[in-house]
RNA sequence: CGGGGCGUAGCGCAGCUGGAUUAGCGCACUUGAAUGGGGUUCAAGAGGUCCUGGGUUCGAAUCCCAGCGCUCCGACCA
């Protein structure tokens, strides 16, 4: 990708209103932008590492088991009634009549909504265990948003629903998530407390919380030195039980012929929190430091004198040839000056950056940047790309 | 929901206490020139419902009232 073609819109000033430093660079790294509080724009930049964390999520559950479908935003009330949880969520739904009259909401969770799908389609216990998930916004009409995308209004959420015919085999499936769980954020550069928890609005039995300590952290855990430590929620996992199955009349005939609710289990992931999360944990003075995986760009390519013929066929064949090994590279291709170049790559974080000048070339070397450590390489123009490759590889 | 802060150009701000030419500054933007390894320099430009409504006044960005919006602390929160 060609920074001159693309939507990088980043902003040299912290904007105003902003405390959380991830939501300063969210928007001063052109990620996201503010519609009004507590509803985000994601941009390309943005939208690209969102889709580099659901990447990581869908390999991880479909690994583990789980099948991916995608449940309506818009949801009728008498679900929630049949529930009573239209009363104990009632200040966070967001609630509106459609032109028949009816109730409605858009969903803030879907329990109620996988609950009256199963019980559609399942009757017996040879059709069970199953788990499903989705990815998709929520909606809440938070009191008080804050923190940019970690408390919104409108957010994306990844909850994962499973369906069993005894503690047992719920057991089995919440175990499986919490391994799913562990992977997930460790692959997205995070080192989570693990934390049991109250069961609160949702109701059952036992109930896990993945907390990252971080400065903005609205939750409070305490890791082995038993001293509190402020942290983000960026996971809850529960063993629901028969609350919804029971109240929704989702039943199964077991071995027996007898009638049982279904066993269930709940887990959710704050998929749009989880990038302010990793921008909290991951950044410096000046700017964000993405981990590899999740980074929108592996490399990027900073030629110094766009205008220099040498500089430019030297970066573009570094761009060429990495294209083709299918690394994903930018290219800052914008005639502006080094130091506005340097000060947006570093805002940005792509992880390994090459920089290419007049100067280095005449001794024919270009230099290699690595933003978490923002150690420096000065290497051959000829050995950079293999360096690059080794960089990559995690060598 | 209780308490504080803020609202002036795309962004960051000054001006308001004590009302008065044509509402300023920095960044960004446009044009031209020079520069070219950490937000470079010079010149010329474009860009405004001063949050909204009402009131006071000869005259309101500025004073008064009401509302809206944003934000922080607390309460609340899967």
């Amino acid at each position: 990708m060609l920074w001159s073609k693309y939507f990088i819109p980043t902003l040299k000033e912290v904007p105003a209103g902003t405390e959380a430093v991830s939501h300063q660079l969210l928007l001063r790294a052109g990620l996201v932008h503010m519609l009004t509080s507590g509803v985000y724009s994601y941009l390309p930049l943005g939208w690209k590492v969102l889709k580099r964390i659901e990447m990581i999520i869908r390999e991880e559950m479909d690994a583990a088991g789980a099948h991916e479908l995608l449940m309506p935003a818009i949801q009728p009330m008498d679900l929630w009634q049949q529930t009573g949880r239209d009363k104990a969520l009632e200040e966070v739904m967001i609630r509106f009549k459609n032109k028949k009259g009816q109730s409605m909401c858009l969903g803030p969770t879907h329990e109620e909504i996988i609950t009256d799908l199963v019980k559609s389609f399942v009757q017996s216990y040879r059709q069970l265990p199953v788990t499903l998930y989705q990815i998709q916004a929520k909606f809440r009409d938070e009191t008080r948003p804050r923190f940019g995308v970690v408390r919104a209004c409108e957010f994306i959420m990844k909850d994962a629903y499973s369906f069993d015919i005894n503690i047992e085999g719920l057991q089995k499936n919440y175990d499986a998530m919490y391994g799913a769980y562990c992977r997930i954020f460790s692959r997205c550069g995070l080192k989570p407390i693990i934390a049991e928890a109250d069961t609160g609005a949702m109701g059952g039995r036992v109930s896990h919380e993945f907390l990252v300590p971080a400065a903005i952290g609205e939750d409070k855990a305490k890791d082995e030195s038993g001293v509190e430590r402020q942290c983000i929620e960026v996971g809850h996992i529960f063993q629901l039980g028969t609350k919804y199955s029971e109240s929704l009349g989702a039943l199964f005939l077991d071995e027996q012929g007898k009638q049982n609710p279904i066993i269930m289990g709940c887990y959710g992931i704050g998929v749009s929190r989880l990038i302010a999360t990793i921008i909290e944990v991951h950044n410096d003075e000046k700017g964000i430091c993405w981990p590899q995986e999740i980074a929108p760009f592996t490399i990027e390519i900073l030629p110094l004198q766009v205008k220099d013929e040498e500089v430019m066929r030297v970066a573009r064949s570094y761009y060429d040839e990495l294209t083709k090994r299918h690394i994903d590279v930018l290219m800052d291709d914008r005639d502006e000056s080094a130091g506005r170049k340097f000060n947006d790559a570093d805002l940005i974080g792509i992880p390994f950056r090459i920089t290419i000048g007049k100067r280095g070339l005449t001794e024919g070397n270009v230099e290699i940047k690595i933003r978490a450590s923002n150690a420096v390489e000065v290497v051959s123009r000829d050995s950079a790309l293999e360096r690059l490759s080794a960089l990559v590889a995690g060598e």
